[in-house]
DNA sequence: GTGAAAGCGCTAACAA
DNA sequence: TTGTTAGCGCTTTCAC
């Protein structure tokens, strides 16, 4: 039934060493020299066993575990996450370490640090807010830092480059719901616009739990009261909202109004007029996150981490 | 900076008992007789220097660790894991354990039990799939298994109750891509319906992915070969591409094709016709499944872990 | 009723 | 070049 444990001793008799020996040998330690041929013998008697060292007690001793802890927070489920994570593990894993996910609200619970000891603990919700100052997971391609405000920049750029000028920038309306990075986002919008020599974008709150009446509404008293003729959505959510509501108002979408999403969801395809959006390539942004955390290079970014989706609605 | 940690030595002597004393106070140790005075001694001396037991060395002396790790894989960012995950997370946490998360395609990766030792693993996969012979996680209620089962009796009984026989189940094209959930849900809704005295479902497959077009015509050709007056969709995702296509088709919704939702995921009251769907109990299930995972009695369902949420399209 | 001490499996000084 | 061994912080057996 149970296989018994096989353990480092096991290891250095099969091999006829010392338990220290083997330990020099699977971990590489520096500073020693080791008979190629030894190393070969405890290599292969090593795989033949089986022999996965003991995570606890490897920890116990090394003071941390080898494993690094991501809380998803607020966002889980949304957006892209999950090509973040797979990035990240990916890049870990490479490196011999195990990520291990949290979905608590106030970043990882102490609890999870007590119990784990990780070598490092990140938050998607730094990922998010991250600026010039603060983030350098997000690092600079070109010159050009690339965070979320990079990504608000892209989404910007498309609208303007079709020749919008009267942007509104449909958000949330419960702030508080939103998580933190709304306020962060908002302002990166701001900056983009700055940056395209556009007017700075309105806000069109979108109430997404209320009856969809209200949000008709909301974008109807926005389109009376200014020229706005394209919508930047908060995510995907908000844009879908807003192709609704346009419809229900009869504005074409995009003749009238262009309407373009964020951090791709899945059913931009599905609607109509389906949906631009922006593929963010989260899987990139784990990868350097993994990087960083392990105090590696993070290198240099190959490319913007993103791209547009061209589809019917700008 | 860092303060040195505190030690269950450190409350010992501040305590004046020995070490072995404070692990039987704080662990509650039965079979040991304590003097209630040196019981209150030891508590306060801990609480005061704010000790937390070092989770490794517990976890090595223990053989495994007080943590629970649970694979939400192909499910990342569906329905309401969120809120299974918050609610297993709950749990565990009024019984002194941890939960956490890998998000991996094939359960939980063989390094992460080797890291972690965990007192139990669990993968969201096995929830959907289980069934009455395989599924202790599900329970019954009022005498009905209440796994993903009962919540496909539940989606089918809401269309069957108003009047709706000729039931179609709309599902992903591309069955690889829905993991190994699709053939049991496919099953589930066949029990159902005989259990209803409706006829068996005809499949709707959909590819999401794909052009809409193509949804449009496995719609129109369905409804042209079929009397089907409704439509079960698989998830949220598949009743929002049955609802585009039926608009697009000039069918009305609900008056002459009603569509249902399945495990609610966010959007269903953004569209029009507004999407009358299932929400799930999801951290009822995720409290039942820690309760199990750690040994404990899962006690009743005080009641049936879903609800339909009725709005415009059926 | 409480304490001394062994030992979980591993790593890394230090010895040989 | 390799082996011996202390000890990470805790739980638990056994002795007092």
């Amino acid at each position: 039934m149970n296989e018994p444990r096989v353990r480092i001793r096991d290891v250095a008799r099969a091999a006829g060493v010392s338990t220290a020996t083997v330990s020099y040998v699977l971990n590489e330690a520096p500073g020693q020299t080791i008979r190629p041929e030894t190393r070969e013998r405890v290599r292969r008697a090593a795989a033949e066993l089986g022999y996965a060292p003991h995570g606890i007690a490897r920890s116990l001793r090394e003071g941390r575990s080898r494993i690094v802890v991501l809380n998803t927070g607020v966002f889980a489920g949304g957006g892209r996450v999950a090509e973040l994570v797979a990035g990240m593990d990916a890049e870990l894993r490479e490196h011999g370490f195990t990520l291990l996910l949290t979905s608590a609200a106030g970043g990882v619970p102490a609890e999870v640090v007590d119990a784990v000891a990780p070598r490092a603990v990140l938050d998607l919700a730094d990922f998010a807010v991250g600026d010039e100052r603060a983030d350098d997971v997000s690092g600079f391609v070109a010159g050009d830092h690339v965070g979320f405000a990079y990504q608000s920049y892209a989404q910007l750029q498309h609208l303007a480059e079709r020749g919008h000028r009267a942007i509104a920038l449909a958000v949330p309306a419960g702030r508080a719901a939103a998580g933190p990075a709304l306020p962060a986002r908002i302002e990166h919008a701001r900056r983009a616009a700055a940056r395209l020599g556009i007017p700075e974008p309105v806000l069109l709150e979108l109430d997404l739990d209320g009856p969809r009446d209200a949000r008709r509404d909301a974008l109807g008293g926005l389109l009376d009261r200014s020229p706005v003729t394209a919508v930047a959505g908060y995510s995907d959510d908000e844009a879908l909202a807003v192709i609704v509501a346009a419809a229900e108002l009869g504005i074409e979408v995009p003749a009238r109004l262009a309407v373009m999403g964020f951090d791709e969801r899945g059913y931009g395809g599905l609607i109509r007029p389906a949906l631009t959006t922006l593929r963010i390539d989260a899987a990139a942004y784990g990868r350097r996150a993994a990087r960083i955390a392990l105090g590696l290079d993070p290198g240099e970014w190959t490319g913007a981490p993103s791209s547009v989706v061209e589809r019917e609605s700008t």
